[in-house]
DNA sequence: TTCTATGCAAAATCTTTGCAATTAG
DNA sequence: CTAATTGCAAAGATTTTGCATAGAA
């Protein structure tokens, strides 16, 4: 439900902005409305390319993703891969953060009450008004520790 | 003394590897033992110019952080500014985390015990051998909201 | 018809690489 | 003297911008 949900909630958000809804927005909304987690600008456009709807340019990934953005229905993060990935805004039930394998670069989401009751008590205490918080952390996946328990020696 | 440590550290570890005592490694590390925050590879270029020492070639900069990342004398950051932003390893008494102010880019250390807690009780719970974490918080730092308390009009 | 949306191509960064000259040991 | 180090310039990649065309209301 809370796929629709955010699909709908998007189409109110720009139609209340006087936007119009041309294919290439819809074609971004649809994909980020499926995608659970977060995609990279280039990911997003093989992405789009391999499936049946149509196909958007850079240049209005770019421009698009920006725009949603701003209307806090995306948001950007970052996982120590340098460079940008995006994601639907999390509505409250959905809120999560990222793991990151070093070895393979695998994405992956989770979430943890205790976390956040942290950070939420943590918000209070610090000089800045806290409005986003984002949490990564890394290391290697189980694929990745099976191969390659430890600082496995290379053939070098 | 951390400072002092780091720098020393970093001498040993880089000699260690075999390498060289070059001047353009030399500004570097100097310059990242004062910093107490993360910077971004042009302002590490733009900092060098300002001082009175040697400037180091952007080439430079870049090949020196990744060979300092490797051997753990430095790590990266990111802070959700689409650029990767380098600050010296910390030792565990050092270690801290970034409030960043989303409209002037200000960047903020801080650390909480609190937080550190529940990171690793977590740690052990995800499906990835968590070596590293990331935390980032988001908002508007004391002056900014001073000076637009909330989304204050444009005069657009 | 009018204003927005989009694609294409060029520009602007940031980052990496190749190669020659320099420097440390 | 030998090998690592550095700078410069060119190449790569990602992201942004300008402009003309297509599309929605």
């Amino acid at each position: 439900m809370s796929r629709e949900g955010w699909a709908q909630r998007a189409e109110v958000a720009l139609s209340e902005a006087g936007r119009k809804r041309g294919g290439a927005r819809r074609a971004l909304l649809e994909l980020l409305a499926e995608e659970r987690c977060a995609l990279t600008a280039p990911e997003i456009d093989e992405a789009l390319r391999g499936r049946p709807g149509r196909q958007v340019s850079r240049a209005s990934i770019y421009r698009i993703l920006d725009e949603l953005e701003g209307l806090d229905l995306v948001q950007r993060v970052e996982t120590g891969q340098s460079m940008v990935r995006y994601e639907r805004h999390a509505s409250h039930d959905e809120h999560h953060h990222h793991l990151v394998c070093d070895r393979c670069g695998l994405v992956m989401p989770f979430s943890d009450p205790g976390l956040e009751r942290a950070i939420r008590s943590l918000s209070g205490r610090v000089p800045l008004a806290v409005s986003e918080h984002e949490i990564v952390l890394r290391g290697a996946c189980r694929e990745c520790s099976a191969e390659q328990p430890e600082g496995a020696p290379t053939d070098s």
